[in-house]
DNA sequence: TTGGACTCTGACATTGGCGTGAGAGTCAAT
DNA sequence: ATTGACTCTCACGCCAATGTCAGAGTCCAA
């Protein structure tokens, strides 16, 4: 199948399927006029794809993680438990990244227990975009 | 003092000093050579910069913020209670990226879980960067 | 054969807080 | 006056995935 068909069964843009081949984890066959040439496979793969993406990893690690997954029915699944180890680190990489969010958490909210629920000397601020003084 | 002091005093970079003035958050003298001239002042609302930038808030919004915050000692205060409903809504972004990486993370375990500890199809796969075949 | 739908390659735009370098002017001590 | 440290203003680079335009070629049904 050509590339808007394809787009079409996976939800996925035109564009998008483009970089995903440009980033080496499509790679559709040619037609002497230049056309991307598609098999079935691959709209199981795009799903693949567009899981991992949503899982938190970027392109470059779903490249090398890719050609470690096999067809079983309708979805791809990891082949080789040489995988885990990335996956791990991934996943460590998540937990981080929360942790960081919840501690600017905590620092918002160490402002907002700072700022006075309306005393005395409560400011009138200046409306949004106004930093005339 | 002149920009460099600041600087060094703060721990900020020059770069982002000046940054910081582009986005509207400091508003330095300028003596008639060009230079900006910083007051002590200066040196807690960078600390307050990024305390909030730390807690994730972007430039724009801790431009609407600085004008409502005044000097106590030596930090700064939020002064006007109208500040707190934008102060929710940065907390409410926050957990909702928090909620978004945790969901990014089960994608990933379910992954992880998918994949065979190491019977016996398991695959050799290719080392990292080699998408030869 | 014509035309509308589709596809191709390239390349710039987006978001945000900086790093970094170029080329030029300023300040202060010697 | 010289020198070395400091500062100035541009302005491009980065990271990631995708939107979007432009100009040109392709496919296929009527």
């Amino acid at each position: 199948m050509r590339i808007g068909e394809l787009s079409r069964r996976t939800g996925v843009s035109v564009r998008s399927l483009r970089y995903y081949e440009e980033q080496g984890l499509l790679s559709p066959v040619r037609r002497p006029s230049g056309y991307r040439e598609y098999g079935e496979g691959d709209v199981t793969t795009v799903r693949a794809i567009r899981l991992m993406l949503a899982a938190g990893l970027n392109t470059a690690t779903i490249a090398e993680l890719l050609p470690c997954m096999v067809e079983d029915g309708e979805l791809l699944t990891p082949a080789c438990s040489g995988m885990l180890p990335d996956l791990h680190r991934e996943r460590e990489r998540l937990n981080d990244a929360v942790a960081e969010l919840l501690a600017a958490r905590d620092v918002l909210d160490s402002i907002i227990a700072a700022t006075a629920p309306a005393p005395d000397g409560d400011l009138v601020c200046p409306v949004s975009p106004g930093r005339s003084a």
